[in-house]
DNA sequence: CTATTCACATACCGCTCGTATATAAAAGTC
DNA sequence: GACTTTTATATACGAGCGGTATGTGAATAG
């Protein structure tokens, strides 16, 4: 094994201490945890983590951004294989709402990180969860299927759906028989985008 | 002026610090507002705090509490003047947002409220707001006027869209030209739920 | 009038974040 | 290859935080 080159080595700790970080935070909330242990745990010390990251809230703004990718990337995938675009849009919103029974992805993209970092629209990562929606719902208007409604308020709007369906499904008693509720009522409210009713 | 009863005098006492808190809450956040501070500014001290609400999030529920009871009332208040049932729904969603711009219901209701102290549906106040919602729809569901949806998965998907609405406008640039484009969004998503489109 | 309760203030402790400083290894220079 | 510089991480320190344990004086009860 050849010896590590500086960058690849500071990739390496960034990476570990992302890891710890995305642990503690979902356990114990982003303001519980406790920087000492979290850095012990990914075998480092405070100072890594204040020269990567420049202090506590740019840590979360790192982990906030490589979590909010993977859900991008996966909403991309399963909308990608519906059959046409606005099937596509339903499945986006529906693997959104699935996703975000992930207590990781609750507790640090729903609650922190909205809390601590302000609006997601400002996050340094561009938001690419949200950035994905406005892309479907431009094409749908571009194909004349839906109602004329400001993109972005309508892609706001259908992740505030999917995202508080979310949370109530994970808050309640039988997660399992509350999740199709919340799907099909997250569907019936989308279809009041859609044009022409018949062709849903 | 008589002397003050002892309970009245406690009630005095929790109303200050109340108000206190709701300031310093809306203008520092939740986790920097300093309790010392906070008790200060009342012209008290932390032991009367921790006498009256048992630790610091036991006053965020408190102030939460009662600012979700006034932001419900206030939307009871607009939607029994609508002319319908089916107008009042869209009413309440548009006071939601309206008022979800005030920075202090923003901050403390809707980011720090559920970051600290859970979701809205398990917080001590029963979430008046959302009470409020769910009542609407279920009388619009009796009435025939909706497609039969899950009155808590409705009301749950209502409020989220509204409130996200409301979190997009206040993070824009702009947000009086921005607040029309979410009402509208919103009207139309909420359209989804009409049983008979002739009838909006 | 005495005894008790209790609402609030004070004193203290462990812990946390952020900074200032130290150190050791890689990178640059000739 | 030796010397200097840069820098990625560790260490040490201080101010401030929340929570608890204790003190105190006024309102209540008998």
């Amino acid at each position: 094994m050849p010896p590590k080159s500086r960058a690849e080595a500071m990739g390496e700790t960034r990476e570990k201490l992302i890891a710890a970080a995305r642990k503690a935070f979902a356990q114990k909330g982003f303001s519980a945890a406790s920087m000492d242990d979290l850095t012990a745990d990914a075998g480092l010390t405070r100072g890594a983590l204040y020269h990567n990251f420049g202090d506590k809230k740019g840590l979360l703004a790192a982990v906030v951004a490589q979590m909010d990718g993977e859900m991008a990337s996966r909403a991309q995938a399963v909308a990608s294989q519906a059959t046409d675009e606005w099937a596509g849009l339903l499945a986006e919103g529906t693997v959104y709402i699935e996703m975000a029974l992930d207590p990781e992805v609750r507790r640090i993209v729903l609650l922190d990180g909205p809390a601590f970092l302000g609006d997601p629209s400002q996050w340094p990562s561009q938001n690419a969860c949200l950035e994905l929606t406005k892309q479907t719902v431009g094409r749908l208007l571009e194909a004349g299927r839906m109602k004329p409604v400001d993109v972005e308020a309508a892609a706001r709007l259908l992740n505030g759906a999917a995202l508080n369906a979310a949370l109530w499904v994970a808050a309640s008693d039988e997660p399992r028989s509350v999740l199709p509720k919340a799907i099909e009522a997250f569907h019936v409210l989308v279809s009041g985008l859609l044009l022409d009713p018949g062709q849903a």
